[in-house]
DNA sequence: ACGTTATAAAACATTTTGTTCGATTTCTAT
DNA sequence: ATAGAAATCGAACAAAATGTTTTATAACGT
C-alpha cells in the first residue's frame, strides 16, 4: 500500500476518532472530518464511499487487530483444547482492548456505539459459544449465549467509556462473577 | 389537545414506526415520513423540531405509558415495602412491553436502538437499584447495577427483536436465573 | 529519472433540511 | 348553527450537506 494512502487513511481515522469524542456520529459532517484530517474532499471519497463506510471500516480494522493479529502472536491460546481457561482468555482480550483505549472510546459513544457493539458481538460469537455451552441453565442456550456476549461487550463499554481504572484481571473477575 | 393534532401526531408516529422496521433511522428522510404519514411538510415541523426530536418524543411517550400510566393503574406495586418480589415486578413490566410490541420493534433496530436503550435504561434506574443492592458481590455496586440494567434491557430487545414467543413469566424466569 | 498514482482545490449537480406564507379546512366555544 | 381560532396543506424558498468531476501538482515505487 502506497505510503500516501496509509497516511491519509490514518489521518482520517484519527480525525474521526477525535470528532467522535466530541459529538455524535450522525452530527459529524464529512466536511468536519476532512478539515480535522486535513485532506481534500475528493480524497475522502477516494477512500470511503460514505461516512457509514468509514465507521464500518474502522470497526473491522480495530477488531482485526485485537482478535487476530495481536492475539494470534501469542502461543498460549488454543480455545479448543480441554484445559483452556475462559477467564484467562477474557483477560487477554481485555489487555488488547486496553491498548486501543484511545481509539475505542469514541466508537463506544452514542450513535456509533450501536454499530460498533454489533461488530464486537460478531467477533465474540467465535469465542463464547464453547464457554456458554458449559453453563447448564433452564433458559434456552440461544438466550444464555446472547446474554453472555452482550454482558461482556457492555462490561468493556462500561470500562472504557467510564474511564474506570480497573486492571484487566480485576475486570475479568468481576465479569466472571457476574455471569456465574 | 386538538383532535387534528392527535391525528397527525399518531400518523407520524405510525409512519415512523413502519419505516424503522424497513430501514435505519439515519437513512430515513423527513420526506419519507411525511409521505408515509400523509401530512404536509410544515405540519411535521410544527410538531417536531427534527427527526431526532421525533425519536426522543416517541421514546418518552412509550415509556411514560409503560412505566407510569399502565403500571400505576395496578395497585400491587409498591417497590419500597419489604416483601416485594422483584421477579413479579419484572413480569409486570414485560406484560406492558408486550402490549407495545409493534411500536417497540422498530425502535430496537440498529440506529435508533442506541437512543431507545438509553431511555429504557434511564427508566430502569428507578426500579433496579433496590434489587441490585441486595446482591452481595465482590464487584463494585456501580458495575453490578449497570450490568443488571443492561441485561434486562438486552433481554427485552432479544425477546422483541427476535419475535420470540416466550411468555413474560418464562422470560422473567430466564432473566432471574441469568442474573442470579 | 521515469511513468504511475494519490492528492488538492475548486466547481458543480443533487439531495435533504428547515422555514415561510397564504389559502383552506377543521376544530371549539358560544 | 355560526363565528373566531387554530391546524393543515402545498408550494416555494434558502441553506446546508452530499457526492462527483476535472485539472494541476506532488509524491511514490521501480
Amino acid at each position: 500500500m502506497d505510503r500516501r494512502q496509509q497516511k491519509t487513511r490514518q489521518a482520517i481515522f484519527e480525525a474521526f476518532s477525535i470528532l467522535l469524542e466530541r459529538k455524535n456520529f450522525s452530527n459529524i459532517t464529512v466536511q468536519e472530518i476532512i478539515d480535522e484530517a486535513n485532506v481534500g474532499r475528493s480524497t475522502f471519497y477516494a477512500h470511503f464511499e460514505t461516512k457509514d463506510d468509514l465507521l464500518k471500516t474502522m470497526c473491522t480494522d480495530i477488531f482485526q487487530h485485537v482478535f487476530y493479529e495481536d492475539l494470534k502472536q501469542e502461543s498460549s491460546h488454543d480455545f479448543s483444547h480441554a484445559g483452556h481457561d475462559f477467564e484467562k482468555e477474557i483477560t487477554h482480550i481485555l489487555y488488547h482492548l486496553q491498548d486501543n483505549r484511545k481509539k475505542l472510546k469514541g466508537l463506544f459513544s452514542c450513535d456509533s456505539g450501536e454499530i460498533f457493539m454489533k461488530y464486537f458481538r460478531g467477533y465474540l460469537q467465535e469465542t463464547f459459544p464453547s464457554y456458554a455451552g458449559k453453563l447448564h441453565q433452564k433458559a434456552p442456550f440461544e438466550y444464555v449465549l446472547n446474554m453472555t456476549i452482550c454482558s461482556f461487550a457492555e462490561t468493556v463499554r462500561w470500562w472504557i467509556s467510564g474511564d474506570k481504572d480497573y486492571t484487566p484481571e480485576q475486570l475479568a473477575s468481576y465479569f466472571m462473577e457476574y455471569i456465574s
